[in-house]
DNA sequence: TCTGGGGTCCTAGGACCC
DNA sequence: TCTGGGGTCCTAGGACCC
């Protein structure tokens, strides 16, 4: 297939390792040292410098096996807060470029070049760069850009020269580019589809790119497709400017122990389902489908899910939904080491309260909305520990300090 | 590798309807 | 009482991503 060479243009922006590059900007006494980021639990590692990487620490690998390798290196919990802060300076000075562009994630982006070089008068690439430079004389971050004719291409060129790199791909050097890329460096192909691909001869991202349409869509389906004819230069999706309404929306965590106590198993819950409730409530979202999902001791999970009759953002309707729910998954002896409550069927919060099915149900979801406004506000302003439902106390207090149990959530401050 | 948290898209299969 | 076809909606699960 014949493409001219520039049939669009989009860059792909990355920058490189972000959480820990972040904490380098803040704290310039680290300078040369190894650093990883932590997850909130001080779990596992969710982000690291190169060096740390080069010694075979990896995302999500547990924290105390990282030590062991690294002992050297300096373990940081991560502040999402200040990371937010440079993600806005870098998405700001992309939008300077391009009114097109599409925040991918906290550290990537799409920037939709086409038609631009006039307007710059510059070439594709050449803008490409000086958005890498630019960005680095401002906020301090290195990234990596790939520019080329469709998104799945702009990304693999970006991820083919990291650090602080430039590739451009334009439509006649896309068989080239290709030929170097594994299957698996194909954005939509993992481990899996990957290794089936391999079964049928396909190991690089030319010899996919060039299988026949019918076998693709036989072995990946519509998946596939779509990556086919986008590694072939049509571009199948445009740069997405404006963030579309969140398909679901959840919050799960490991108890940090096993379990067979279900008042323990609630109390976690409980707590997920008020940090859901207060993130629904800082963006002004409800949801109509609430599920409750239960991990159990051999890594296998249950959920139970349930229809509300209308949208709600009503953390004391969550709460007793989720327990609800709780009680429907119970069984006697079941070990569970990890919990979660997912809303799905968001919709923006406003007019469309006022209840066919359950009219008081309305009114009082309108009438305690500024008191979740307010509990939003402390947290923002105190951190998120500063008030939380008395019920999620047993996560860490010993049951003596458990109050009786009352039919109303109570709240607690710190 | 015995294991984090928050998402997306796609597919298969069941329920239900005419 | 061995026997239609076609459509839609919903759900669970797989695979993948950052």
């Amino acid at each position: 297939m014949i493409i001219s060479d520039w049939p669009g243009a989009i860059a792909h922006i990355d920058a490189d390792c972000f959480f820990a590059a972040c904490e380098r900007l803040r704290r310039p006494d680290l300078a040369g040292r190894p650093i990883c980021v932590l997850s909130s639990q001080d779990a596992c590692i969710v982000a690291k410098t190169y060096d740390a990487k080069a010694a075979g620490i990896t995302t999500g690998m547990p924290v105390w096996e990282a030590r062991k390798l690294m002992p050297q290196a300096v373990y940081l919990q991560a502040d999402f807060r200040f990371y937010g802060l440079l993600s806005n300076k870098l998405f700001a000075i992309l939008r300077r470029f391009s009114p097109q562009v599409e925040a991918y994630s906290i550290d990537e982006g799409f920037v939709d070049l086409d038609g631009l070089r006039g307007y710059w008068r510059m070439g594709y690439g050449e803008i490409g760069d000086a958005i890498r430079r630019t960005i680095h004389q401002e906020t301090g971050l290195t990234v990596s850009v790939g520019v080329s004719v469709t998104r799945t291409l702009a990304k693999m060129a970006s991820e083919a020269n990291k650090p602080n790199g430039l590739s451009v791909v334009s439509g006649r050097h896309i068989a080239e580019f290709l030929s170097g890329q594994a299957t698996r460096d194909i954005p939509g192909i993992g481990a899996r589809r990957a290794a089936l691909l391999g079964k049928f001869g396909l190991h690089t991202a030319l010899e996919f790119s060039r299988a026949p349409e019918a076998q693709v869509q036989r072995l990946l389906g519509r998946t596939g497709m779509h990556l086919w004819h986008e590694l072939n230069g049509q571009s199948l999706f445009g740069i997405q400017t404006a963030p579309a309404l969140p398909g679901s929306m959840a919050r799960t965590a490991s108890l940090g122990e096993r379990s067979s106590d279900i008042r323990l198993v609630r109390s976690h819950l409980s707590h997920h389902c008020f940090r859901l409730g207060m993130d629904m409530v800082a963006r002004g979202y409800t949801a109509r489908h609430f599920s409750v999902m239960l991990r159990l001791g051999n890594f296998e999970h249950v959920t139970l899910a349930e229809h509300l009759p209308q949208a709600t953002q009503h953390l004391n309707i969550m709460q007793r939904t989720a327990t609800r729910l709780l009680h429907g998954l119970w069984r006697e002896g079941m070990v569970v080491n990890a919990c979660g409550i997912v809303a799905t069927q968001i919709a923006p919060a406003g007019h469309a309260q006022a209840g066919l099915f359950a009219p008081d149900a309305g009114d009082r979801e309108t009438a305690d909305l500024p008191l979740w406004q307010a509990m939003q506000a402390m947290r923002s302003r105190f951190g998120n520990s500063i008030i939380r439902p008395a019920n999620s106390l047993l996560r860490t207090a010993p049951p003596a300090r458990q109050g009786r149990r009352f039919g109303y959530p109570l709240f607690v401050c710190r």
